[in-house]
DNA sequence: ATACTATATGAACATTTAATCATAAAAAGG
DNA sequence: CCTTTTTATGATTAAATGTTCATATAGTAT
């Protein structure tokens, strides 16, 4: 494989290497949400959740689309949530491995 | 989900959030390997890979025995490679998506 | 014991990332 | 027009990351 599809394939994780970044894509499993349905969930400040999804969006993991004053967020990469589920067992199991050394 | 989980799982999408990092995994498909392998084929300072393959090890991507004065690297965690093929498919949809923006 | 090889790690530095505050920009309402 | 609301962004700072060089450590061989 070619060194520029390494490149990519390790921003991809970067982006979903946040756990605020995470619970956005979990989120909005269900659909699209706004900025302003976005910020009170996560309890962080505005500016800061602008950015997280501003990273997500330039890693071409969601898309968003302007309606008035409001700015909807949605997953554009579905195939995200097999990345994350997969993930999660990974997680799991890794941590089980390590409770089991320590007895 | 619980915050803790975010956040392990952001720690392991960090430990492939760099191009080096992938390299590695994907070159231990084959088979364990010896640092003194793995560091004259990523053509990269021998320190710079071994702090890549500690960082993919406290992760729990990969593990590692000593032989001798050698030490062999393998992946432990097998799902990894379903979460790096799903991770290259969208990025490759990424970029074609992309590139139909600009056309 | 000395020398050599393989791997890890401390120290230093440059770069990147995350968070915050303040403010800009755009849309809507009075 | 002025004000308010929503979202994005510049500037700043703190912390984390990646790289390199030099050196430590451990094992092997002479």
């Amino acid at each position: 494989m070619d060194e520029k599809v390494y490149e990519a394939e390790a921003e991809y994780f970067k982006a979903l290497s946040h756990p605020t970044r995470i619970k956005i894509v979990q989120y909005l499993k269900e659909g699209e949400r706004c900025v302003c349905e976005i910020v009170p969930y996560l309890k962080e400040e505005q500016s800061n959740v602008s950015r997280h999804l501003a990273a997500l969006k330039r890693a071409g993991i969601l898309s968003s689309r302007k309606e008035g004053v409001s700015v909807y967020y949605k997953v554009q990469d579905e195939n995200v949530y097999k990345i994350l589920d997969l993930a999660l067992s990974s997680v799991k199991r890794i941590a089980r491995e390590k409770a089991a050394i320590l007895s």
